[in-house]
DNA sequence: ATAGGTTTTGTCAAGCTTTTGTACAT
DNA sequence: ATGTACAAAAGCTTGACAAAACCTAT
């Protein structure tokens, strides 16, 4: 078990930490500030942890806060980050994403972003928070879970997020890859999750959006010249019903069907290339193609 | 609306402009050079404008001007100081917009943004520079002049850089709105613009994005009690086929149809209140009623 | 929500304020400023947000601003957001960022920060805030105004926020800069500024940061072959006294010096090439030579 | 410019309650 | 070790007050 942690009694604690030990027991009586175990004889056992709390309890009332407060902060400050010590912090922010995200709150959502991006790699908050909290609210949605409330307010917080780090992403002398849904497709995050992923390996991104025609595709497409063009759809009817335009555009250019509604067979049928679903693979695969 | 101005008494405009208290409240009544308001008590406060006004008056009477001259004077141009220097910068920028976007130049039309933001307010790049753009690319693409790509590459551009804005706007504590699209209707920018105008009023946005079923707005209605709903459309069939449902969502709150495809005639239909087309407008009077 | 905010006493709000029991009293009575929640017993508890304002209302009342007026200000810039609404956002960011870093409030500093980021392009943020702010401090310090406190926390934060942004800068498939202050040279934020400007033009970037050895910067050269080599300094000694060095290192491969430490005549010693002072256009010019 | 009256605002006091560290009896 | 007691420190409310700032009218 626990053998070699070290067990302290009241007195040796008291003595470490400055603190009496009536002291001690009142924290304990009014504020459940420590736990002890007891030996068979009823002498309190303090861990390190309890050794640990005692000194942010003094360092609480050090800073002026009155003893219930400094206790209140000891404990929510050592549950949230003693014990599930080892669950990193990639986890703690997804779940503080996800818990605002659910709430409505917009301002606890950008706060987790912005404390994600700046401890992580994009790449990093989009594979470890961003896209798998969309496959959830996808899941929780069509198992009736998810108010579709959530889904809106999510989906339109995490495009604002995702635009705002694809400014620019069109500039430089790269490679260029021409971005779009499907007619009739919505959802788009993760198309742009793609786009981000594709140039941070050194492309340049333009991206045309929503439910974008075929049409203008393949205009802007003869006036772009890119080297790769991409279309998403979250379910294959969107390809299915362009089945033969798709073919057209293919016929003249680099194309790949991506999302949850591409398939090898779709793909195949068009003349153009299948991605597989994971953004981040997909970007790996495309820039691969000019390496 | 000029909540956020600071209001002098007497003594500190005496202190900052250096002319004795008498003598201002001479120059208010001999020459109505300034229109203090008052407090409950009968106090003199002095708005920023007067305090301009008091220093013109200054400068003129130290260039030998009679007091009656320097205050008839300092009237007139106090009022005609504004604008006009800055128009063409303004048409600049609009026009570096209109070009960079019709070239599907994102960092070209990100830093034509910027320049615009950095020199203007934001309700001014608003007004003139976005909206403006955005109404003149529908009437574009009607007529056949635009390409469907541009006005795709356009909207998802301005969507990223409209929802930066938004970053936060769900904070304070102002009363809350709720916003969202009708169903079916894809055309948010224009929303987007009301609901950063409504927030620079002091209210608190909920925004729920594109495409909301009536029932998603209803219960998030229920579970956050906004102030105000408004409902934005492009097309009027939007609210057309959801008649039924509108009345029932406008019969437990208050109401807003808005957006090209709103018009009082089906507003009266559904019990709600008409907003007209302007999104800055529009933000004035759903404001207004909480004033 | 908020069980991690730490509560104070009325007691310790007036000692880090500096305001009086009473008069904290007498301001939530007669203005409402403060809304502090209660212990069971009574108590006031007063929240971080609490503390702003009363230091808002004080900064008010040091302006002159009469009791009423000052917290009637205080109340719609900490509710509402923010500020002059018919400002420029950037000077209003600006703005903040600079009383931020000043009165060393890191999360008002950051929060400043991920607004503007959000707001506009990575390269305007740079220019406009982050470049504009390290100048001026270094003069304010110059002259005895600043604190060194002011200035390490500044560039620590700043730093943060930067290498933030520089995360994945290497990757893709750009030419590649080899990046290093000079031997001594502690001054980076200028050279990760630049960094970030290559590399939104596209390049890969290799950073090795402060005080880096010619040696090592040889060395690294020789394994990686990079396209450019920029070493930095801000004051000329730095790149006078491993002369030789550098010319050593500059026969090899395609050196720029820059900084406020590089000159022309430094430049062409060491047979480098010399980089303006502006680290963005600096960007520009690197970049054109491979354009 | 002065006089005489009013408003605003910071401070103080009295009487009572809550909080919290320490002491003591079991 | 436990539980109770206690007293100093910190807070609360109500009410009042006086200096400073401001008003109007002469």
């Amino acid at each position: 078990m626990d053998a070699g942690t070290e067990q302290l009694r009241i007195g040796e604690l008291s003595r470490r930490t400055g603190v009496s030990t009536e002291l001690l027991r009142a924290w304990e009586r009014r504020y459940g500030l420590l736990r002890p175990s007891r030996t068979d004889g009823g002498f309190r056992l303090y861990s390190p942890a309890d050794e640990r709390r005692v000194s942010l309890m003094r360092s609480h009332l050090q800073h002026g806060l009155s003893a219930a407060e400094a206790a209140r902060l000891t404990l929510t400050e050592a549950d949230g980050d003693g014990r599930p010590q080892d669950e990193p912090l990639l986890q703690r922010r997804a779940q503080e994403l996800r818990e605002a995200l659910n709430d409505l709150d917009e301002s606890a959502a950008q706060s987790a972003l912005d404390s994600a991006f700046a401890e992580f790699a994009p790449e990093t908050v989009l594979s470890n928070l961003v896209l798998p909290y969309l496959h959830e609210l996808g899941e929780r949605w069509a198992s009736g879970d998810a108010s579709v409330g959530q889904e809106h307010f999510a989906s339109q917080l995490l495009r604002g997020r995702l635009l705002g780090l694809a400014r620019g992403w069109d500039r430089g002398a790269g490679p260029r890859a021409l971005l779009a849904c499907a007619p009739g497709e919505l959802h788009d995050l993760g198309l742009i999750a793609f786009g981000l992923a594709l140039r941070a390996r050194g492309w340049r991104i333009t991206y045309l959006g929503q439910d974008t025609p075929l049409e203008t595709l393949a205009e802007t497409a003869r006036s772009l010249g890119p080297e790769a063009i991409v279309i998403s759809a979250a379910s294959p009817d969107r390809f299915v019903r362009s089945g033969a335009e798709l073919r057209r555009v293919a016929s003249t250019a680099n194309v790949w069907l991506a999302g949850p509604g591409a398939s090898a067979a779709l793909a195949k049928k068009a003349n153009a290339a299948f991605l597989n679903v994971d953004p981040l693979a997909a970007a790996d695969r495309v820039a691969a193609t000019r390496a």
